[in-house]
DNA sequence: TACCAGGTAAAAA
DNA sequence: TTTTTACATGGT
């Protein structure tokens, strides 16, 4: 068991960040301050630990049987738990906001967490096409069971190559409809076969990100806007056209009713450039209110 | 039981 | 060119 520590950026209170993800889930998680995840590492698939050990300067502690792959395993966590992020300028431009400002103290060090995989994500965007997320989710929990990896009672999601050996129908079973099941077979195609290229996008903007994902089919503009700010963490993106975006904006900055794509877009605007981090606390915050049973 | 849920591509007009 | 439709599952 190799044991390695990250130093963290600005503020960061991971138990805060797993309790918010957590939330998304419509799975009552056992509150645990430790993040276990089932990852592949150079084809090697392994279960990172991850936990903060000390808030002020943030440490976290990664735990994984993966001796000799020490920088890949700390890259890997890092980018899962966002490490890197410096979210003092957002709060800054967030303190003087009458409604951003309370909510940022309020959740102050909550940082969004990445899938360990851009693929993952990919297909996660068009499971949660038009759907609910509770709905979305039940269909990905079949995916990892039936074309997944077991390990530690955990599921690593299954590579492209596993999703190209199965048929449509083999996908559809898992409660797909016909249109994304062709959906993604044809994104781990396009993986698979390098066409796209997930691992040299971290270099790229996100307009040219943006464009490059238009031209698959399956990935429309929510979709691509969505991989951007929940896949790379990209910090000024919005999907203008998200309901649960649109939602939040109308409770918390509008009159209470669902806003427009455009009248939530211009909600957001005082926070550029973190006009995607500010939806996400918004979304965080709501969930949590839920979670407490405070959202009348 | 209906209806809506963090869209998209393709058919029809 | 613009508008309309089919689509899967799960929660309320």
């Amino acid at each position: 068991m190799t044991v390695l520590t990250i130093s963290s950026v600005g503020p960061h209170d991971f138990e805060l960040c797993l309790r918010v993800a957590r939330s998304f889930s419509p799975d009552p998680f056992p509150v645990s301050p430790v993040l276990r995840s089932a990852v592949r590492i150079k084809d090697h698939l392994t279960v990172l630990e991850m936990r903060q050990v000390r808030s002020d300067p943030p440490v976290l502690e990664v735990r994984a049987d993966l001796p000799g792959r020490k920088s890949e395993v700390m890259q890997v966590a890092r980018w899962i738990t966002f490490a890197d992020l410096d979210l003092r300028p957002f709060y800054r431009l967030a303190a003087s906001h009458s409604v951003l400002g309370p909510i940022t103290k309020a959740l102050h060090g909550l940082k969004p967490m990445r899938p360990a995989s851009l693929f993952e994500m990919l297909v996660t965007a068009i499971t949660e096409q038009q759907i609910s997320l509770a709905a979305a989710y039940r269909i990905r929990t079949r995916i990892m069971e039936r074309l997944g990896d077991p390990i530690d009672g955990l599921w690593a999601f299954p590579s492209p190559g596993r999703f190209t050996e199965r048929s449509v129908a083999d996908l559809m079973a898992c409660g797909l409809s016909q249109r994304k099941a062709e959906y993604v077979k044809g994104v781990a195609e396009k993986v698979a076969s390098g066409l796209l290229a997930l691992d040299r996008l971290e270099g790229m903007s996100d307009e040219e990100i943006r464009s490059l994902l238009l031209q698959v089919r399956g990935l429309g503009p929510w979709s691509a806007e969505y991989f951007l700010v929940r896949g790379m963490g990209r910090p000024d993106r919005v999907p203008a056209n998200d309901l649960g975006i649109r939602s939040v904006a109308g409770r918390y900055l509008g009159q209470g009713r669902r806003l427009s794509p455009e009248g939530t877009m211009k909600k957001f605007s005082p926070f550029r450039p973190y006009r995607g981090l500010a939806a996400f606390y918004l979304l965080a915050y709501g969930r949590l209110q839920k979670a407490l049973g405070n959202d009348r």
